[in-house]
RNA sequence: GGGCGGGUAGCUCAGUUGGUUAGAGCACAUCGCUUACACCGAUGUGGUCGCAGGUUCGAGUCCUGUUCCGCCCA
């Protein structure tokens, strides 16, 4: 073969951003029927993924390289399938996190966020935003991500902005977005409403505090009540008991005294109140607590807010007024201790909630904000789901999803920050008319006054991305884009956020456009590390996306994730299964490197017809096989096992044994070298394409080499002659089944297992790889496949060919030989001197025994109702194995 | 409290209409630089598929119960 021009090991580092920037140059990454083009075919069959967006300013995770891997196969895939394929990029305005990150920066400063004032800070944001908010764009590029990036979006930008501004204006007309004063979850720290949906909460050890709730009678009586937020007794506004609960009833309908306040308070009886928990008595504090906010709702009780926005105690607090919560908390104690209203402590494990975000400890409370009726949005996105608009992947989250939407609580949208989408309601400062419109008012639609204000408040970030799958292609225009490709294909992510943006997409999807948003969501699960534990910094176990792909190269980053996960189950991910990886992409490389080598130096065409080998046959058999396989998978989203079938195919079938004996024919050059070098490049280029959506860079680069060398050999143009590049060529069509595989399959198969068991002995005996051996092989009414294998057999058995004798059957049993029994074939080893009677008798005794046991079991099972109620194929495979096994011991017994 | 997922080789995991000798990678052992690949090749060791019942001719796979781990919801 000529000089090999390419490398010995394939090198990621140079070839992946070349590759990239040919793929985008070349406009590869757009859709082949495009609304923007003078080409454009609407009939086309469209196949459309929007990003999950992230963070503007954030850096590349897993979990941003696995979503990009699982998006950009399915792009690839479809886009080979022949769609007009359109993956859509963008992020997000993040309105927490990039209000925190640009806060920090101003503390650094030596100013804040106050200080400043809300234009500048907006303007400090924005330039923030421009510095950093293109590095995660380059980031997911390094993944090799197929992405039409001149159809970015961000969610602060100019047309995603109008299509909030239409939402909202839309929902408030119809009478979906109201303000109200309600119980939300206030974050202390940033000092803004957040959503139940981003409140964890976690068990940790606490206190449960006993204390008397003294009649106001001044009976000396008192109702024993037990609570774990003692600073909350300040806003008391009642004692609830159980309604049958005897031990109370007296005291239903009389006064207590709220402690140090001296404030008298109801006692009511409600059945709410669980008798056997603590101590029966339950405090009732409706401004700080949902539950208790439902009974002060019910029982007409006083809503008293006793804590500021810094969670400070207000004023309604007394002499705790200007404490810190926590403060209060022991203060108060100390103070109704040495009142000698205390009953006891105990440990107790609390249910704390926190802030998703930062993780501070939020506090239940009463404020005026947004809201959006969501009953009538989820009761359709329900629909959606169960008429199958929309199937969910895997399906079990389907149980999730409807569980989740069908206990909803109204969406608390309004967020006091100044990051983000500013809510587009303007009040009248003399009228007190409030406006809410398309365009900002200049004057009072009901007084003329011009004194407008507008809310202070932003919108909840994925209010916005609740727009994404169709504000990204234009709505609320009725773009040509928004046509051709909406409704989207598939929502792909991560089931973490199911609730947060993938309800609420399907939701506003439906609402704003009358269509669901996709036809399928597919979830794929967390990445933990190599333990399954979390990965997080305090850990120190996190894995840098960015870092492996410097040291290992995308494809077996890619790879990695997509063939080590099935979708919806966390995966673990450990730098020895990227690594594995890392060589798989180079024995893709070397195989191709080979087979390249070997084209270049093959005959380019042939004198007579093929006369394909058993080899030949077997390899392209199981290559159909593969793909009918492969397209079964992708149809499934099984793509863990379509590549996992890829990579045994490519490495044990292909590079073991095919290319191996290849090597063989191409040695008898001719018509036989011409088309080994056929079914190598056939075979080559039908796994590059199988590969391609899970590794595009080694195959392209592997691809474009062997369109090279390949170009001028006859018949082995693929069908549809050579694409401009792999990942535009078209995916492979599995051929019709003709009749003759199975018999090629299981000839071949047999050949293999005659190589291994010489192998096998081979070692056993410790005879050298380098020492030819003779065999004799009676290979019964096999004969003529191992004729036809000769070269094989002796080639990857290490025989010695002048010697190697094959018959149907042998007459006498040559002396001293070892003798094998496989599938029906026997094989004599004269190994003299390494043959020892007494151990080879040994081995056969143990060979008969095993065979005779297989015996037993399988006339055991012939005789039972398996031969009656089994299919036919089935017991007829059985009875093969059972005459097989007859015969081997058979043979044996005859040479005992 | 309700729901879901997982428990398969030393480790990490596949195993999707139940088909009868359960697979892979890593690790380990022995051997080998045979001109694609030592990021390799050959061979081998290693599993009563959490436990207990059941359905079935046949169960890792279906059903019931149970235990441990994880997650979600309240």
């Amino acid at each position: 073969m000529s000089e090999p021009t390419l490398p010995k090991a394939y090198d990621f580092s140079t070839t992946e951003k070349r590759l990239y920037e040919w793929w985008e140059k070349s406009g590869f990454f757009k859709p082949v029927s495009d609304p923007k083009t003078p080409h454009f075919d609407p009939n086309q069959k469209t196949f459309v993924i929007t990003i999950p967006p992230p963070n503007v300013t954030g850096e590349l995770h897993l979990g941003h390289a696995m979503f990009v891997s699982m998006e950009d196969l399915m792009i690839r895939h479809a886009r080979m399938n022949g769609y007009s394929t359109l993956w859509v990029p963008g992020s997000d305005h993040a309105g927490i996190a990039t209000q925190l990150q640009v806060e920090k920066m101003l503390v650094r400063e030596g100013t804040s966020r106050e200080q400043v004032g809300r234009a500048e800070f907006l303007r400090r944001t924005w330039e923030w935003k421009e510095k950093y908010g293109g590095m995660i764009y380059q980031q997911i590029r390094r993944l090799g991500a197929s992405c039409d990036w001149d159809r970015t979006r961000f969610t602060l930008d100019e047309g995603l902005s109008r299509a909030v501004r239409e939402a909202f204006v839309r929902l408030y007309e119809k009478g979906l977005i109201y303000r109200g004063l309600r119980m939300i979850n206030w974050s202390p720290g940033l000092k803004t409403a957040v959503s139940d949906l981003e409140v964890e909460y976690s068990e940790e050890n606490g206190t449960l505090y006993y204390f008397k709730y003294m009649l106001a009678d001044g009976s000396g009586d008192y109702i024993p009540v037990a609570t774990t937020r003692p600073e909350t007794i300040l806003g008391d506004s009642a004692v609830a008991v159980h309604p049958e609960d005897e031990r109370y009833q007296r005291f239903v309908g009389k006064k207590v005294v709220v402690p140090i306040l001296g404030r008298e308070i109801p006692v009511i009886a409600d059945e709410y109140v669980t008798r056997e928990f603590g101590t029966g008595g339950l405090k009732v504090t409706p401004a700080h607590d949902p539950n208790d906010y439902a009974l002060g709702k019910k029982h007409n009780l006083a809503f008293i807010s006793m804590l500021d926005t810094s969670a400070k105690v207000n004023e309604n607090g007394g002499p705790y007024q200007g404490m810190d919560r926590f403060d209060c908390r022991k203060k108060l104690w100390a103070d109704m201790k040495a009142a000698g209203l205390v009953i006891k402590e105990e440990p107790y494990v609390i249910k704390v909630p926190r802030s998703q975000r930062g993780g501070e400890i939020v506090e239940p409370m009463i404020s005026t904000q947004w809201f959006v009726s969501i009953k009538p949005l989820a009761d359709a996105a329900l629909e959606a789901v169960r008429n199958g608009s929309i199937k969910i992947v895997p399906e079990r989250f389907t149980k999730v999803y409807y569980n989740w939407l069908e206990n909803i609580e109204d969406w608390c949208i309004s967020r006091q920050l100044w990051w983000g989408h500013r809510i587009p309601v303007w009040y009248c400062k003399d009228c007190g008319e409030m406006i809410c419109t398309r365009q900002d008012p200049t004057v009072c639609p009901k007084c003329g006054s011009q004194h407008l204000e507008q809310d202070p408040d932003v919108l909840d970030t994925w209010f916005s991305s609740g727009l994404w799958p169709f504000s990204t292609l234009g709505w609320p225009e009725k773009t040509p884009d928004l046509d051709y490709f909406y409704p989207t294909s598939v929502m792909e992510t991560g089931y973490d956020i199911l609730f947060f943006w993938v309800a609420r997409m399907i939701m506003m999807g439906i609402e704003f456009t009358g269509k669901p948003p996709f036809h399928t969501v597919y979830l794929h699960g967390l990445i933990r590390d190599e333990h399954g534990q979390k990965m997080s910094k305090t850990k120190g176990n996190v894995i840098d996306p960015l870092g492996v792909m410097d040291e290992m190269g995308t494809d077996a980053l890619r790879f990695t994730l997509l063939v080590g996960s099935t979708p919806g189950n966390d995966a673990n991910l450990s730098l020895k299964k990227v690594e594995a990886n890392r060589n798989f992409a180079n024995k893709i490389w070397n195989v191709g490197r080979f087979i390249i080598g070997t084209v270049e130096d093959a005959p380019k065409t042939a004198s007579g017809k093929p006369d394909w080998t058993l080899a030949d046959s077997w390899i392209w058999a199981r290559l159909q096989e593969l793909i009918r396989t492969v397209d079964r998978l992708f149809e499934t989203y099984q793509y863990g096992e379509a590549g996992r079938q890829i990579y045994d195919f490519l490495w044990s079938d292909f590079a073991d044994w095919y290319v191996e004996i290849a090597k063989l024919q191409m040695a008898s050059g001719g018509d036989r070298a011409h088309y080994t070098a056929v079914t190598l490049v056939r075979v080559l280029d039908t796994v590059l394409r199988l590969l391609h959506p899970f590794t595009p860079f080694v195959t392209e680069e592997l691809w474009g080499h062997l369109k090279k060398s390949a170009a001028s050999l006859k018949d082995a143009t693929p069908t549809d002659g050579w694409e401009n590049a792999l990942m535009i060529a078209h995916w492979p069509k599995a051929q019709a089944v003709e009749g003759w595989e199975e018999d090629k399959i299981a000839a071949f198969n047999r050949v293999q297992d005659v190589i291994r068991a010489i192998r096998n002995a081979r070692t056993e005996k410790k005879v050298t790889p380098g020492k030819r051996i003779t065999a004799i092989v009676a290979a019964g009414d096999h004969l003529s496949v191992f004729n036809d294998q000769r070269k094989s057999l002796t080639s990857l058995a290490y025989l010695d060919e002048s010697q190697l004798v094959l018959t149907d059957k042998i007459t006498s049993v040559p002396e001293g030989a070892l003798s094998l029994l496989v599938a029906g074939v026997e094989v004599y080893l004269p190994l003299a001197g390494m043959v020892d009677a007494d151990v080879e008798r040994a081995r056969m005794e143990k060979e008969l025994a095993e065979a005779e046991s297989q015996i037993t079991r399988l006339r055991g099972l012939l005789s039972s109702d398996f031969a009656s109620k089994a299919p036919a194929a089935l017991v007829e495979k059985e009875r093969a194995k059972l005459a097989a096994f007859e015969e081997t011991a058979a043979k044996i017994k005859a040479q005992l």
